[in-house]
DNA sequence: TCAGGCAACGAAAACGTTTTCGTGTTGACA
DNA sequence: TGTCAACACGAAAACGTTTTCGTTGCCTGA
């Protein structure tokens, strides 16, 4: 087993100092091409690698990026972490991975643990209970530590940071009106709790779509879920919730669902009720996942785009680690949501 | 914005020296109820977290893993991911990720940026391309530098390193057995090119399957698909080839598929020839996935535990990194799959 | 012959820790 | 009064780099 070698031990073996082997690794004209070639090819044969560690301590900087996201196990957040690592990866970072797991706890120990030297700055998306109990002291803190942040998805507004998200509002609108557009003229939605900025936003989007073909929202066509937990038997009282929502509504002919699962546990009771997807009923998700492309019929969903958000997540941040100038300049970047129409709608 | 705080800061802050802060902060005998006070308040106030990079140089360790995988939008994989970075947490490890992309270029690329330093030791699973070319010399390499490897799901055998599995023939078998006393005659599989080693082992456990109640293979009844890229249009050819599948083999009564997506494809072309399942055919996939979850109807299929496998390899390599003694005794665990039988069985 | 300059190299500091090994000041005790 | 232990603290090395600033020795030119 022949460790990993390094400056000083070629500087013994080859009788030089620590400085003349740095020098002619790095081909500094100081060094006679005589020593720059005799130590680069004893470099070569020893397959010497500057160790990382003491280059990120020498230079105070890692080159790499902590990614915090509530789960992994996560179609859309899983399509981020691949946009991220692959803009990451071009430009010689790493990229280091947290759970949250919703947990506000997680959320700040997780940041603590990664925010002492290991990573150059953040890329994440908030908690649910972080979200709940709107406690952002560990963002506000890390920031003012001077190390930068690009929140991600479900964002809060009054920090200081970069921000990608979506349009959810409009995304959900152009849904919507999609449905109405098709005819449809009792459309219910799916959405979660309003602490949940996204949910929020898009039962907005909902909302705004009704009102701008003047169609009355009617509180009994609002679904709004409480995801505590997705455990096994949440989704049993998911589906009962839904089948509540159609026997409540007996004229229902549209169901915008603010995430996939929503919307395909609907399609599944429309289906248990006899009802014909499109000609019955018209459904639109949204999150383009896996679900969506081969469920039966495939669902027409608002695509988020999760890999271009991440692209853009990494861009900012890297670009703002490497910016010489000092200036707090945050952007908050939109990037278009994309209806992709599938056999759920007509 | 206060920048962090280091023990140098401190002590001239205080007028005592680095050691006597070093000290006081970890409650060392030698220093003196007052100074340690003094400096413990100090440490408090100013949030005083010891800079981990300084840490990771001074002990030669990083207290992270290295996680390398092909792909990370994929539920199995991301399973994987946050099974590791639960037993990593809790036992005070982060980890870190990096992306083949089934790529044997990136995989190189990967671990040789991971291994200057930046991690104690990885945790992986093969690039297609890799077990094509059969080129592990970055593995043996890494090991013989003293960094330990755990490989999972796919692996291969002459490497030395503890390795975690499913036993993809048993569970292969498993399956297929159960289509056959459920009646099926006429039993098709639908499986990937033979370099893919899981792939192999679970065509294997079919031919085992069969074999066990004296039925004769057919190669008509065998197709191996060339997932080169899963691309949209590849997603076509592929419902082409189960058609062709379906057309070569009128008495089709089975399928087990390797993974979801063929499963879930399957299931899409005997809809559109009038199959009803499970009653004129039943399948089974491999992975228990989303899909298989809310398919329609909802998908049997072995379940490998991703979840578990992950877990269990981070305990072997942090075993390994934190044993005392330098044995090289490496283990193969096993973990056992699951039939979870669903809809598309009888 | 000697100042000056250049080529080639080395010493040392710095990044932030921990830890070993002093060292100086007490106080007690003979 | 002198000795020795206990106490409280500091200096310095070490981890592996890079970089600044010397310091040689030799050659050139007047």
């Amino acid at each position: 087993m022949k460790k990993k070698i390094t400056l000083k031990q070629i500087a013994r073996e080859l009788d030089v100092s620590i400085s003349t082997v740095s020098k002619a690794l790095r081909n500094s004209i100081e060094i006679s091409e005589d020593t720059r070639q005799k130590v680069q090819a004893f470099a070569k044969f020893y397959n010497y690698r500057p160790n990382n560690i003491a280059l990120s301590l020498k230079n105070r900087k890692t080159k790499t990026i902590g990614i915090i996201i509530p789960e992994i196990v996560h179609h859309f957040f899983s399509k981020v972490i691949s946009g991220i690592e692959a803009v990451a990866n071009k430009r010689g970072y790493n990229v280091i991975v947290g759970l949250s797991n919703e947990s506000f706890a997680k959320e700040v120990i997780n940041m603590e643990m990664l925010a002492n030297g290991s990573i150059d700055g953040f890329i994440l998306s908030i908690a649910k209970e972080t979200l709940q109990q709107q406690d952002y002291h560990h963002f506000t803190e890390t920031i003012s530590q001077g190390m930068p942040i690009v929140m991600f998805d479900r964002v809060v507004n009054d920090i200081k940071c970069d921000k990608v998200i979506v349009d959810d509002a409009q995304g959900a609108k152009k849904a919507v009106t999609k449905l109405i557009h098709n005819g449809c003229k009792n459309i219910a939605i799916i959405t979660t709790k309003d602490y949940v900025s996204v949910g929020k936003l898009r039962t907005q989007g909902y909302l705004d779509a009704l009102e701008a073909h003047k169609i009355n929202p009617k509180a009994s066509l609002v679904l709004k879920v409480d995801d505590e937990l997705l455990s096994e038997d949440h989704l049993d009282s998911l589906e009962k919730e839904i089948e509540h929502l159609f026997n409540k509504n007996k004229k229902l002919d549209g169901i915008f669902a603010v995430n996939e699962l929503y919307a395909i546990t609907a399609m599944k009771v429309a289906r248990k009720l006899g009802l014909k997807m499109p000609e019955d009923l018209q459904i639109i998700g949204f999150t383009d996942g896996v679900l969506s492309k081969h469920a039966v019929p495939t669902l027409t969903t608002v695509s988020q785009h999760g890999q271009k958000i991440g692209e853009k997540a990494a861009e900012l941040l890297i670009n703002n680690l490497e910016r010489e100038d000092e200036e707090d300049i945050y952007e908050t970047v939109i990037i278009e949501t994309e209806l992709i129409e599938r056999e759920s709608t007509k």
